[in-house]
DNA sequence: CTCCAACCTTAACGTAACGTCAAAGTTTTT
DNA sequence: AAAAACTTTGACGTTACGTTAAGGTTGGAG
């Protein structure tokens, strides 16, 4: 019999109950995230049911893509032992404030997608061109009255900076 | 005079105009992404209005948030001398791909979002409750009828998950 | 009891795109 | 000619693990 069987796992079967891997459960040990329940006597990690539900919790957490410091300090104020209202309170202000940060990443690539889709259009414009890169003006970007091959900057010639004026 | 006269600048007024830094340029030219055009006698880049253009085209691909390695690959299709119609054909798969993973970043936080909204609410419900966080069942939760605690898996005690049938 | 597969241990390098010193040389300005 | 401003290379730090590597531990079969 080992030393960890009462109720007690091993760093493994924690890892899968949890669904994340051996790897992802030591570097939280190192963070100060989650600490094995014992040792056994051959020094492997031995958790409890509680130290998975932690581990849960924790997971949890990084679904909402909080960092690991911010997990550290939101699971730490369950230890502060409060009422289940005031840890409420103090837990719906990182929740909120998690909830805004997320809607700026929606705009956020919401603006990359307005960018990429503007881009995409400029560029189909060029499709029938059959200049050379290096030429300077692409005649369907003239046919078209609109200067894609300028203003779509990472196309065509660079040589289409030359007439930028530039001060040393 | 400084050799670097004619229409060359050095690394800071190149990151400066192109709005980066040089550190930024330098870790690019470490890339292989650019280089300068010659170097002062003395050591120092210098750079022509050809490599500001180039920069500012990796920064643009860069505000789209393509990985350098991509920006590299993209870069390197101007090389390979086609007629603008055949580099256009090429651009667009890339940008599409892009577009296309884009959305998925939108899909992706949407999807947190509504997992934080969905918490949030939840966890108000336990705002009105005074029992201590380690008590297993919160009386808020249960004149709500709704088991805010345990659904809420980094909410109140870990002790909730004892309940929990786990086979070792 | 012995053996082996399957598990575990610590250690340490790799990742992406730079930021941030540090120590020393160069260019430019005064 | 000195000082200010700029540049050089080098190297460590960042985040959250993945991935070997070399070597112990466990648990069950024979």
């Amino acid at each position: 019999m080992s030393k960890c069987d009462d109720g007690l796992m091993h760093i493994g079967k924690l890892a899968k109950e949890a669904g994340t891997t051996t790897r992802t459960v030591r570097y939280y040990e190192e963070m100060g995230l989650i600490y094995p329940e014992c040792r056994s006597s051959g020094g492997f990690r031995c958790y409890s049911h509680e130290q998975l539900a932690r581990l849960r919790m924790i997971l949890s957490l990084k679904e909402m893509e909080f960092d690991l410091e911010h997990i550290k300090v939101i699971i730490d104020k369950r230890e502060q032992n409060k009422t289940a209202g005031e840890l409420a309170h103090d837990i719906l202000e990182d929740l909120n404030e998690r909830l805004r940060e997320v809607e700026e990443q929606i705009e956020h690539y919401k603006h990359i997608r307005k960018t990429l889709t503007q881009t995409i259009a400029s560029i189909c414009a060029c499709l029938p061109c059959d200049l050379r890169v290096e030429e300077r003006l692409c005649p369907a970007c003239q046919t078209l009255n609109q200067p894609t091959c300028q203003s779509v900057p990472f196309f065509h010639s660079p040589s289409t900076a030359e007439t930028l004026e530039l001060k040393l």
